[in-house]
RNA sequence: GGGUAGAUUCCAGAGUGGCCAAAUGGGGCAGACUGUAAAUCUGCUGUCUUACGACUUCGAAGGUUCGAAUCCUUCUCUGCCCA
């Protein structure tokens, strides 16, 4: 990452790139005049993020480019009892091993695009674990229970919106509590001055803030990024493969890569905002012309956001191997096309296409193969074929390789020795 | 604790003894059109099988019946109302 934005007030620049849905005063802005430490929560759901959580991690790492001290705060405790808000069920409970494990996972994703060091402006990783962990259940109804008012938190949109769909536990209905209770902490521990998260966060900001008043007459501050949504309505960070990770285990980089290079006409703009540090003049120039010509802007906001996050050799390779794939040659022997080995001793007697087909991943199960095949989606070296009984042997390969596709996206080489 | 309504395939939601692998909508996938876009139109959308067909699925377990998602019993969970 290695586009310096210009010495700029924080606010402005967030405002300037989207990032700001809510703020909590009005003179926040003012408040980046001076350097501050804030922090943003990551709870540890899962060993990895997926491409939502980018929104906040770009938060930080502008925080940080502001000059100001990002915390990360990885909830190793509120994970315990998930967060209601913006869900429609309860999570189901993890084990404190696995919050842990995943907590150590998320924190080197984030270190690949915030600086975590020890000077002023270095990030710092924290676990919520640590203080909430051992408190005890009497103590902390006596410390922090009178701030909270009962009344006021179920007026909360996230407790609100799962009244009406299901009900609430009392075991999630406590986890604004907690993250209430964090704030206060940092507050109090780090001189941590603003919480910034999704919007969903808004109401567990709103009572981290009251109470730090009430218990300590702090200062604090609130900011919330908006819910990235996709112009024409579905969800953002979904594929047909599923979610989108910042795992590359998860997500391998190809993949990440293309769901970049995918993203909607509408988005282009918003997304290289959101997720690149272009200067946004650049945007402008990028995005100026509209129509067909956004399509190199995909490229770059795809090759910039795989960059960032999986580094300068394998988003090179990312964008290579897409090159030479959909271009007009349909070269697809790129390291980064999704391949794997094939003996020609299993293809000698000759494999059934629709085998094939599972075998490349591309289908789950037989039935979904044939009804691919059928439907005239796959195509093996370029050639549609919709016979399903077709039986695919060494006179197929070429160049010893064997690629199959299905659709015009979805791919797979392989590499017959 | 009492009463009551409900639990259906990815989701929502029909289905109340055979015509049910289960309507419809959404989502997903594929085809056409395109710019690796959107919108639109078309097809597919439980597993296995070359196919006839077989098998598993309608909260769980039993039972009635030639035959059950549909009827009975018990259990689990959830909503709502009363205490």
């Amino acid at each position: 990452m290695q586009t310096l934005p210009p010495a700029m007030n924080l606010y402005d620049l967030l405002a300037e790139r989207g990032f700001v849905a809510q703020s909590t005063d009005a003179a926040i802005r003012e408040r980046f005049a001076k350097p501050v430490t804030a922090y943003i929560g990551f709870d540890p759901t899962a060993d990895s993020l997926h491409v939502g959580s980018l929104v906040p991690i770009m938060g930080l790492y502008w925080l940080q480019q502001c000059g100001h001290r990002p915390l990360v705060l990885v909830g190793g405790a509120t994970a315990l009892v998930g967060d209601p808000s913006g869900k429609t069920e309860a999570r189901k409970m993890l084990s404190k091993e696995d919050v842990a494990r995943n907590a150590q996972a998320i924190a080197g994703q984030i270190g690949r695009i915030v600086r975590f060091d020890d000077s002023a402006t270095g990030a710092k990783l924290l676990n919520n674990a640590d203080w909430l962990a051992d408190l005890s259940w009497i103590e902390l109804l006596r410390e922090v229970g009178p701030c909270f008012s009962v009344n006021r938190m179920l007026t909360m949109d996230s407790v609100k919106g799962r009244m009406e769909n299901g009900g609430i536990t009392f075991l999630e209905f406590n986890y604004m509590v907690m993250q209430a209770y964090d704030f206060w902490h940092l507050g109090a521990t780090h001189g941590c001055t603003v919480q910034m998260g999704g919007q969903d966060q808004w109401g567990n900001i709103v009572m981290g803030i009251d109470l730090g008043r009430r218990k300590a007459d702090q200062d604090l501050a609130g900011l919330t990024f908006p819910l990235v949504t996709k112009a024409d309505g579905g969800k953002f960070g979904k594929s047909e493969k599923g979610n989108i990770w910042l795992s590359a285990e998860r997500t391998p980089v190809y993949d990440f890569f293309q769901f970049w290079r995918n993203v909607g006409d509408a988005d282009v703009k918003k997304f290289l905002g959101f997720f690149t540090t272009l200067p946004m003049s650049e945007v402008e120039a990028l995005t100026a012309g509209g129509g067909a010509a956004l399509n190199h802007a995909k490229e770059v906001l795809a090759y910039e956001v795989t960059r960032n996050l999986h580094g300068q050799a394998a988003a090179d390779s990312a964008r290579e191997s897409a090159q030479k794939a959909f271009g007009a040659a349909h070269d697809v022997t790129g390291d980064a096309i999704p391949h794997g080995p094939l003996a020609a001793a299993e293809l000698a007697p000759g494999l059934g296409l629709i085998a094939l087909v599972v075998k490349a991943g591309l289908a789950t199960s037989n039935g979904e193969a044939k009804r691919l095949i059928q439907g005239g989606g796959v195509s093996l070296h370029d050639e549609k074929i919709t016979d399903e009984k077709r039986v695919v042997t060494t006179d197929d390969v070429k160049d010893g390789r064997l690629v199959v596709r299905a659709g015009k996206k979805r791919m797979f080489r392989f590499d017959v020795a």
